[in-house]
RNA sequence: GGGGGGAUUCCCGAGUGGCCAAAGGGGGCAGACUGUAAAUCUGUUGUCUAUGACUUCGAUGGUCCGAAUCCAUCUCCCCCCA
C-alpha cells in the first residue's frame, strides 16, 4: 500500500498505489466539489495541470445530479472524465459549513438542502452508499468537522460520536463490497481524526482510529477558527499517533506556507479549495508572492502572472490582459486564473518531493517561506 | 412660434426648507477567502491643518435664522403642437 521512500526530518517522501494509478506524496488534491473545479476547468485541463488527485463532494453530488445517476451512468470517474484517483469527501465537513441548516444525532445528520430547502439525512450508512454510487477511489469517513474554538465537553462527545460513526462506515463499506453494491470494489477508506484544539481528545482519538487499520488517516477540523500556531501544534501532538505506513491528509489546508510547514511535521496529503476560489476573485500565487490582478497596477503590466511558470497561462498571457478580463467580467479571467494557481499549488508539491528526494527540504522551506506568504 | 418636462457629487438616480457632504445602484479603489451555500462577502469613494472646518446639487441674484429644496432672470437639454 503506502510505501516511505525517504524521510527528512518528520517530513515524508511517499507513493501508493490505487486502482485508478500511484500518487506520489507530498499530494495536492485539487478540488472540484461538484465534478468540476469551478472556474471553468475540466478533466483534462488537469491533466495539464499536474493534478494527481481529484476530490470531489459526497453531499453536494447526492443533491445534485444524484449519486444514483452518477452510479448509473458508470461511476464518477467516466461521468466527469477523469481516469486518475478521485478522493470524495464524506458530508462531514458540510455539517460544519452548513450548520445552521442541520441538526446532529447520534444516528446521523438531517440537512435541510441549501439548494431548496429539501430534508435530507446523511449518516455514516447513508455518507458510504453514496460515495460507493460515486465509486471514488478513496472514500472518506463520515465525521462532524467542528468549528474553533469549541467547547471541551462538546468536542469530546463529538469526536467519540465521529469514532463510533468511523465503526459504521466500515460496516457499511463492508458490507456494500461484500453485495457487490459498489461500483469501485477496491474503494478505500481512510478515518478522520478530530477533537478541536484539545491535546488529549485528538490523541485519544487518533489512537482508537488507528486501531481500525484503514487505507489512509486524515486530521481532519482544523483552519476551521482557530489560529496557524495552533493548527501546527496539534499536527505535532497528533502525528506520532498516525500509523507510519498510511498516507496521511490534513483536511482542507490550506496556504503554500501552511503546506510546506505541514510536510515538515510529516503530513502526505492535502487539498483546499484555496487556489481555485481565491484565483476566482483574482487572487493568485506565485514565487514572489500573492498578486490581485484587479488591481490598478497591472493595467499596462505585460508580465506574465509569474515569470517563473510554466503553466498555459502564464506562457501565453500578460497580467494587463487578464486585469482587462477580470474588468470585464469575462470568464475567462476566472479559467486563467485558476489554471495559474492550482498549477502553482501542484509544482509547490512537484518541488516539495524533490527537495526530500534530494535531501534538502530543509534549504527548500526556508528559502520558499520567505516570500511565497508576501503581498505584492 | 406655442405648451410641457428637466439640469443633483465619476455615471445613473432619490431627495422639494433644517435630521444633507446629500438614499440606492453602477463604476472606481482596496481587503477577505483554508475537506466550496462563494463569479461571493466587506470596507471605502468632495477637500482639508479632520471628533471640526471648508467647497458642492446648471449659472447669477434674491427671500429666510437656515436653501439641493422657495422666488426672479439667464443658459443648456428633452417631449408635444404649429
Amino acid at each position: 500500500m503506502y510505501k516511505l521512500i525517504k524521510t527528512q526530518g518528520r517530513a515524508r517522501r511517499g507513493r501508493f498505489k490505487t486502482v485508478h494509478g500511484e500518487v506520489q506524496t507530498p499530494a495536492f488534491m485539487n478540488v472540484a466539489t461538484s465534478a468540476a473545479i469551478k472556474g471553468g476547468i475540466s478533466a483534462p485541463d488537469l491533466v495539464e495541470l499536474r493534478c494527481q488527485v481529484a476530490l470531489c463532494n459526497t453531499y453536494h453530488l447526492h443533491l445534485r445530479p444524484g449519486d444514483e445517476v452518477i452510479r448509473d451512468l458508470g461511476g464518477l470517474h467516466k461521468f466527469m472524465s477523469w481516469n486518475g484517483p478521485i478522493l470524495t469527501d464524506s458530508g462531514g465537513f458540510q455539517v460544519f459549513s452548513l450548520s445552521p441548516l442541520r441538526k446532529i444525532s447520534e444516528e446521523g445528520v438531517h440537512f435541510a438542502s441549501h439548494i431548496d430547502g429539501r430534508r435530507i439525512f446523511m449518516g455514516p450508512e447513508e455518507s458510504m452508499q453514496i460515495q460507493a454510487n460515486l465509486g471514488s477511489t478513496i472514500a472518506m469517513a463520515f465525521d462532524e468537522c467542528i468549528a474553533n474554538p469549541a467547547e471541551y465537553d462538546y468536542t469530546k462527545q463529538s469526536a467519540d460520536r465521529t469514532v463510533r460513526w468511523l465503526y459504521r462506515c466500515k460496516d457499511e463499506l463492508d458490507r456494500l463490497k461484500a453485495e457487490n453494491l459498489i461500483v469501485n470494489k477496491d474503494q478505500m477508506l481512510f478515518g478522520i481524526n478530530q477533537g478541536a484544539t484539545f491535546d488529549d481528545i485528538r490523541i485519544d482519538n487518533m489512537k482508537k482510529i488507528a486501531e481500525l487499520n484503514l487505507d489512509g488517516y486524515a486530521i481532519g477540523g482544523l483552519a476551521v477558527g482557530e489560529s496557524a500556531e495552533e493548527m501546527y501544534h496539534i499536527i505535532q501532538q497528533v502525528e506520532p499517533f498516525m500509523p507510519v505506513n498510511k498516507p496521511r491528509y490534513l483536511m482542507g489546508v490550506g496556504t503554500p506556507l501552511n503546506i510546506i510547514n505541514s510536510v515538515a511535521l510529516g503530513i502526505d496529503m492535502f487539498d483546499c479549495v484555496m487556489p481555485s476560489r481565491n484565483a476566482r476573485h483574482a487572487h493568485v500565487f506565485t514565487w514572489e508572492g500573492k498578486r490581485n490582478l484587479m488591481n490598478a497596477k497591472y493595467e499596462r503590466d505585460s508580465l506574465p502572472i509569474d515569470p517563473e511558470c510554466s503553466c498555459p497561462t502564464c506562457k501565453n498571457f500578460s497580467r494587463a490582459y487578464i486585469h482587462h478580463l477580470f474588468k470585464a467580467q469575462e470568464m475567462l479571467a476566472m479559467r486563467l486564473s485558476v489554471m495559474h494557481n492550482l498549477y502553482f499549488y501542484n509544482t509547490l508539491m512537484k518541488k516539495i518531493r524533490d527537495a526530500i528526494d534530494e535531501g534538502n527540504f530543509d534549504e527548500f522551506r526556508e528559502i520558499a517561506s520567505e516570500n511565497i506568504d508576501k503581498r505584492i
